[in-house]
Formats: structure tokens, C-alpha cells, sequence
DNA sequence: AACTATACCTCGAAGTCCGATGTATGGAGG
DNA sequence: CCTCCATACATCGGACTTCGAGGTATAGTT
């Protein structure tokens, strides 16, 4: 029926939707994973959300240097088969803020639930 | 213990996890209560969210645009009291797209239970 | 020799949210 | 009467985000 459009509009507001859970899935990630570099943060994105909520690997590096910004992550370089790997780990501060987070995510999918008349 | 480091960094992933949603919260209040204003939909959000999830009024402006952009909403000029109030409404294109968001918000909070481990 | 997967990164385009600011009306309280 | 607040609309600049495209490089497979 409306066939373009409606790809269009959908997969604009599918985006907007996933886009502001990807910092909270990373931290996640991390938490349950320990020490990953960025490739492999990708990759388990895609195995734990069966592909639905994985950022574009440039958005991944934006994201990643959001989080060291605000000291939730910091990274440091190893050598794995002899060439140099950046990897990432959560800091004690990351650890605080996505415990909260936790909460959060919680509180909003009730008034979601709400809202939609979903129960 | 990190005090301002750790407010400012649950502001701005606070602010990412509800901003992907204002389309499709606004979308959701029009569905249920038909034609409103600008002003009158953030007082509906305000009511059903308790305050959580509400956009600025110069983001709500922004949105209402993006969302008539994509044709999923539209607006009429009504005289209500001798003075002029811009009204939005949804479109068929708006109601077909929202049914379809509703599935995947449903899909998303699963994913999100399933890697918290919160069941 | 070509390709695929792994792994890192940068850049520009387009868009978003917010806070500040501006305009204007109606009603309540002093 | 006058000030303040809620209502109601809107724009602007700043800071930031995601994405797609492109670039670099190695290791293993076909």
C-alpha cells in the first residue's frame, strides 16, 4: 500500500529505537564477558541479540570512545599472534553506572508496558 | 565516591535510552486520544510516563516535524477559545507503522531480559 | 591469486535533543 | 490593577550521534 514510505519510516524509528540501548548493551557486554576488543563486542551483540541490536562497526568505535569519555571503559593493548589487539574492560564507575542503568531499563519497559495497553 | 563523574555519565545514557522512544511515544499517545496540540501531547507523556519520559519543548517541536516528514502524522489549525492551536493527528501511514513498532519494541524488551539475565 | 574474515580507524552527511530565547493570551492572587 | 504563572507556539546554535563509505593490514581458504 504505501510500500516505500513505510520502509522508509520504519526503518528510521527502528534505528532510533535500538540506538540509545547500544551503550548500555556494550557495558553489558562487558560486564558479562570481561576483557573483549571491539571486533568481538560485535560479535557477541549479534549472538546475544540474534543480530536485531548491533550498531555499524563506526558507530561501535563512536560508542566506545563515548564510554572512555566518561571513564566507564578504558582499554589497553595486548599482543595476541604476535599483532597488538585494543582491548576493553569495564571500569569501577562503569560497573556503578550500569548497575543503576539495570533499574532504569526496568522502570521504562513497565510504562511502555503501560502505555501500550500491553498486559 | 565519583559523584560528578558518575551523575554526568547516567545523564547522558539516561537521555539516549528515552530519547529513541519520543517517536513512538508520541505516535502511541496520538493513537489513543485522537487529535491534540503540541503542548497538550507532553502533558499527556508527562501523565502516562509520571515525568520519565518527556521531551524538552524544542525536542518535541523537532520531533512533530521529523514524524509529518514521514507522513505519519499530520496537522490542522483549529480555533479553540478565539485563538489558533495547531492540532496533530495520525495518518493511515502513522497507524500502520506504529502496529508494526509495537511488535518490535516487544521483541527488543525480550532481548534486553534475556542479557540481563532479569528473568 | 583472489577472496573472506578479522581488526582497527577516520571522515562527512544528516539528523537529534536540549537550553535559551522570543511572542502572546488568560486567569489567579496580591 | 498589575504581576506572575500556565498555556501555547516556534526558532536557533551547540554539542553530539549514527551511519555509510572508505582506508589500512594480516591470516587463512579456495
Amino acid at each position: 500500500m504505501f510500500g516505500d514510505a513505510k520502509d522508509k519510516a520504519l526503518k528510521k524509528l527502528r534505528k532510533d529505537m535500538r540506538s540509545g540501548l547500544y551503550s548500555f548493551l556494550v557495558l553489558t557486554i562487558l560486564e558479562r564477558e570481561g576483557e573483549l576488543h571491539g571486533y568481538a563486542i560485535r560479535k557477541k551483540l549479534e549472538e546475544f541479540s540474534d543480530g536485531r541490536l548491533v550498531p555499524s562497526e563506526g558507530a561501535l568505535y563512536d560508542i566506545l570512545k563515548s564510554l572512555k569519555k566518561y571513564k566507564l571503559v578504558d582499554n589497553f593493548w595486548a599482543e595476541v599472534g604476535g599483532r597488538p589487539r585494543k582491548y576493553y574492560r569495564l571500569t569501577e564507575l562503569g560497573r556503578e553506572v550500569l548497575a543503576e542503568l539495570k533499574g532504569e531499563i526496568g522502570e521504562i519497559m513497565l510504562i511502555l508496558k503501560r502505555m501500550e495497553g500491553l498486559e
